[in-house]
RNA sequence: CGGAACGUAGCGCAGCCUGGUAGCGCACCACAAUGGGGUUGUGGGGGUCGGAGGUUCGAAUCCUCUCGUUCCGACCA
């Protein structure tokens, strides 16, 4: 390609609306445009990207013998109340009528769709097991579309989804299918995760997420120093640290606490550390107002709650009035002590003794509080955020922290949606059966944003070497004037393209300076400069972007080398 | 969803407070010089000032509504 064929914009200044890296980058080189909130143009140079990741994918699934194919976007309401997925997806959903007033979604995701496709298609066990998959856009109506690419409304997914007569198939597959995403973010270049997970409105038993490890990702994840445990933060278990419960030590105590609020406010003021103390926090119930407890310097795992039984899902604290009728006081001096509502604890908490909680009395706490004496619990749960210095669930090690960007997430759903579908085949006994099924799921667009994440520095991208736009970029000094310039320049491109190379020839009236710091921005792995200085003893210049450090090399075998580069 | 801020040329911004015929930098076009690190000069094109309504002789500027965008927040207990 020669660069006065193709369409570069690049941009000096960074976008005063991109927060992170990634965004910034993608803009100033020109590879996607923003059309609205969450809406992305992707350019001639950004979709170049995007289809060496899509061809990752698909030679990785096709490997592990999914079969591709291809879903409407558009889904009719009717699919989504079979599964009564409506509520859960709430706001996400993007609804859309046709002229006759029919009601569809853009479809977030494709059990339904799949589904129906597999109920209507599959009739015996003898089709099974089954993998589909697709590469798709997807629309999910954030609440917060932020960072570019990485959380859009409109994004391209790869979803596959499998169906099985038994679990031991369903879990055959699924692992298949964790080394289907091993194997491509690895050939993408990245750093990553695999880490147990929480599933979500997707729903099923066990899931996955692959992260791809970045100081700017969304998600906390936790993993042993010295095992093999890893887990995002919703989902990693937080182990009780409190071995055995001590006796009373202490009387009780009312305590006049004026002002002091928070536990970092208490704690001060009562000279006790925080891990002295338990916060009280007064949630939505299914029936009745939950109170869940933690240890003062601990945090409540939001997702941890609204799966528990008892507790209303989502997660929604009370407001002040509601606390008032339920503790009789302000929200900063709740307390177990005499409250009248179901009360879960954490396991650490369980087995706390002597400590200090608010009085359900404004501007009082209690100290020396002990269960069973003073206060009585109702279940133990783990309800807290695992912290960094944990020891690990497996008993391996201690946990450790990283931020991730989830790229991947896999799931085994078993029947959730057959049964509600009635998705069913004939089993050898000739008996009627629902399906279970695995979906898997890869965030193509937000690859993209990762990759940069990933690779940059402070010039631009750095791109890894597999998904780059370009792989060598040829820029010529003075290719306008300089004959000689012209002629080594052209000679090499055409030998590349006729290799098979993905060669950028940068054949624009431009100044060195521009046209390198361009070609930086761009992040191209491989550069070839050809100038009448090195011309002058038959040599031109090679710098690859990771090191930028230039090397002379004979005019005549530079195709080879690059050639031997590539494969390197 | 709650809070805040911002919408003026493709991008980044000034002008608004104190109303009087819209400006700067980058980018773009032409010409010339330059030709190994975002070069320089001269000339040029491009804007219903997000939209609607109001106040006024007169509105980018003041008022009201509306749309859009961005940021922050959603555990004080």
């Amino acid at each position: 390609m020669r660069t006065s064929a193709f369409h570069l914009v690049t941009r000096k200044e960074t976008p005063q609306d991109a927060e992170i890296i990634s965004h910034q980058l993608m803009i100033r080189a020109g590879l996607i445009r923003k059309l609205g909130a969450g809406l992305y143009t992707w350019a001639p140079l950004g979709l170049r990207v995007l289809q060496k990741i899509e061809n990752i994918i698909r030679e990785e699934m096709n490997a592990a013998g999914a079969l591709e194919m291809l879903m409407p976007a558009v889904q009719p309401k009717e699919l989504w109340e079979e599964t009564g997925r409506i509520d859960d997806f709430g706001g996400q959903l993007l609804a859309i009528h046709d002229r006759a007033e029919r009601d569809y979604f853009f479809g977030p995701t494709h059990e339904e769709v799949i589904t129906d496709f597999v109920r209507n298609e599959i009739n015996s066990y003898k089709q099974l097991p089954i993998n589909f998959y697709q590469i798709q856009t997807k629309f999910r109506d954030e609440i917060r579309p932020r960072f570019g690419v990485m959380r859009s409304r409109e994004f391209i997914m790869k979803d596959a989804y499998s169906f099985h007569m038994s679990h031991e198939s369903l879990v055959e597959t699924y692992e298949a299918m964790k080394q289907a995403y091993t194997n491509i973010i690895s050939r993408i270049g990245l750093d990553f995760r695999c880490v147990l997970a929480d599933s979500g409105a997707i729903g099923g038993s066990g899931s996955q997420e692959f992260h791809v490890i970045a100081d700017s990702g969304e998600d906390a994840i936790m993993y042993s120093d010295s095992g093999d445990y890893a887990a995002n933060i919703e989902k990693c278990e937080a182990v009780g640290l409190i071995a055995e419960r001590q006796a009373p030590g202490a009387e009780l105590s009312k305590v006049h606490t004026p002002e002091q609020k928070t536990i970092e406010e208490v704690a001060n003021f009562l000279n006790v550390d925080k891990t002295q103390t338990v916060k009280t926090l007064l949630v939505e119930g299914v029936e009745q107002p939950v109170a869940l407890v933690v240890r003062g310097d601990h945090n409540l795992n939001e997702v941890k709650a609204s799966n528990l039984l008892a507790v209303a899902s989502p997660l929604r604290m009370l407001n002040d009035d509601e606390i008032k009728a339920v503790a009789n006081c302000d929200a900063g001096s709740i307390g177990v002590k005499d409250l009248a509502c179901h009360i879960i604890v954490d396991r650490t908490v369980a087995n706390m003794s002597d400590f200090v909680c608010g009085a359900n009395d404004s501007g009082y706490h209690l100290t020396g509080v002990n269960w069973e004496r003073d206060a009585q619990f109702h279940e133990v749960q783990d309800i807290r955020d695992a912290q960094v210095g944990d020891p690990s669930p497996d008993g391996v090690g201690t946990l450790q922290q990283a931020r991730g960007i989830e790229v991947g997430h896999i799931f085994q759903l078993g029947n959730k949606y057959s049964k509600a579908m009635n998705a069913v085949v004939l089993n050898e006994q000739g008996k009627s059966q629902a399906m279970e099924m695995g979906c898997y799921g890869m965030g193509v667009t937000r690859m993209v944003a990762a990759a940069i994440e990933q690779n940059h520095d402070d010039k631009g991208i750095i791109w890894p070497s597999n998904i780059a736009p370009f792989t060598v970029a040829i820029l010529p000094m003075n290719y306008q004037k300089s004959e000689r310039v012209r002629r080594a320049a052209d000679e090499l491109y055409e030998t590349l393209l006729a290799q098979g190379v993905e060669v950028i020839l940068d054949d624009r009236k431009v100044r060195p300076g521009f046209m390198m710091s361009d070609f930086e921005l761009l992040g191209i792995p491989h550069q070839v400069i050809i100038g009448d200085r090195a011309l002058d003893e038959n040599e031109v210049e090679y710098r690859n972007r990771i090191d930028m450090e230039s090397k002379r090399i004979n005019r005549d075998t530079m195709a080879s080398f690059l050639v031997d580069q590539l494969k390197a």
